[in-house]
DNA sequence: TACATGTGTTAGTATTTGCTGACAGGTGCA
DNA sequence: TGCACCTGTCAGCAAATACTAACACATGTA
């Protein structure tokens, strides 16, 4: 883990929506459209902020057909714990690895 | 600890710039003007750095008088503990507190 | 055919953030 | 007086991010 890759992570969560959304889908695998609905927002806009989710691990995301046929496209939060203490951002920063996780 | 204030927390660190200022911070406070010298920084955008690193909590800083009479201002790294999973998210949306921390 | 549902992408705009240069003011010292 | 330090703030520009509207295309059903 080095700064770069540390604050990337922290930037994919550094987000209400996005917290919002790893909410939603803790526990529980979306589609796109219906998780859409549920956080009122746009197809598009969803779909850049689970982008950014995906890129950095905290959602995964698969193809799956429903019963009618339709593709539909599932996430789920991916389990994981971040710990961040000032010891481990020194550690990133002078790139050290293997410190947190 | 609602998603707002976790976000706010997690953007004040989402920054190589700003894990780079804690960790030099860490256990070695610092003068504004020096800490500018070593992070190769403009003080007026290292201020802004550490704004928000102070208004969230992670550094905290105090005017010193020098032996020669000169007002400096220290900055430390304030000890923390931010541990991030999917359920502290989920309590975080639900606007639970007292979940972590 | 037409409609409701879904995926996926793009161009363009609005908003936020990061950053620079310049300023005003203070102390100590030659 | 002038120089070398220091704190603190502001206007303005550059770059990154968030967001909207619209498109193309597919399936099932009336």
């Amino acid at each position: 883990m080095n700064a770069e890759e540390l604050s990337g992570q922290l930037a994919a969560i550094a987000s209400t929506q996005r917290l919002g959304i790893i909410a939603h889908l803790v526990g529980e695998p979306l589609h796109v459209s219906e998780l859409a609905r549920r956080m009122e927002m746009s197809r598009a806009l969803l779909y850049m902020h689970l982008a950014k989710l995906e890129a950095a691990g905290f959602v995964t995301g698969h193809l799956e057909l429903s019963d009618d046929g339709k593709a539909l496209k599932f996430f789920q939060a991916v389990p994981f714990e971040l710990s961040i203490t000032p010891a481990v951002i020194a550690a990133a920063v002078n790139n050290e690895e293997g410190t947190n996780g």
